[in-house]
DNA sequence: ATAAACTGTATAGCAACTATAGAGTCAATC
DNA sequence: GATTGACTCTATAGTTGCTATACAGTTTAT
């Protein structure tokens, strides 16, 4: 049995963001010491790089309670699961176009100013100040 | 002059998000009417459009703040406009292609599953369980 | 006079942490 | 046995750019 500052580094977060899921209930109330100090097995670390790995696929905390629900039910469909990396891949998907979208727009008015003008004559400034670049 | 709630149909935002700006110095406190109302005039319109603008390119309140101050002062050189426009577009760029890498694991994921699984033979899952997918 | 629509301030909530304060616990050293 | 240092505990505030709510006051229309 660990305590949390071994196990946070054995996972790799921090020792408050392990207190802060299970807070949220993404793991369970560690057991405690004598001292009152929370204590860890082997599985905690497994769940915890679980969660560590959907996080670092951008899901979101309510998304991977729900995959750690479904991983406690073996028997049931995993159609859930196939629906909620679905909509997930969507929503990055969309968030690109908009982002390439943008970067369009910040080029275009990037190249309205050239270094060592005053700020009266600055390209940028002064569309910034008109209408909103159309999205063409 | 016209109150709160017409400034916010004329320029497309909400009254509250007005208020959220005057608290964060974006625009100067408005001036009251005798029973304590806010009142713009053009001015007032022109300069939210300008912040609305800047918003749609992700600028954020603090690098907006910077802006108008630059603007106020039209004799300074506008590098500073520069660098922060080249700054930004670093940013976005750096974060269309950190969500391209996951859009790419993501797929990855999601093809290891098909639907009419149980949670059990689930290829997300037990994905998810193992080591993070590699970055190639 | 009254009701509806608007405005005011203050405060909490969102997401997923991070940082801080102040107190308690534990192991090692003097 | 006292002290030091490293660790842990809880509770709370801060991050970003709003949005939503509660409750009170103002204006406008009927």
């Amino acid at each position: 049995m660990m305590k949390i500052g071994e196990l946070s580094k054995v996972v790799g977060c921090s020792v408050q963001t392990i207190r802060h899921y299970e807070k949220e209930q993404l793991i369970a109330s560690a057991e405690r010491s004598e001292g009152n100090f929370r204590l860890y097995d082997e599985a905690a670390v497994e769940q915890l790089l679980f969660i560590k790995h959907c996080r670092s696929l951008d899901l979101s905390l309510p998304e991977i309670r729900q995959l750690l629900a479904l991983n406690r039910s073996p028997g049931a469909q995993c159609d859930d699961v196939n629906r909620m990396m679905d909509r997930h891949i969507e929503q990055v998907e969309a968030r690109i176009q908009e982002l390439t979208k943008l970067n369009k727009q910040l080029r275009m008015l990037r190249r309205s100013c050239s270094n060592r003008r005053t700020v009266e004559q600055c390209g940028i400034l002064r569309n910034l100040s008109a209408t909103p670049v159309s999205s063409g």
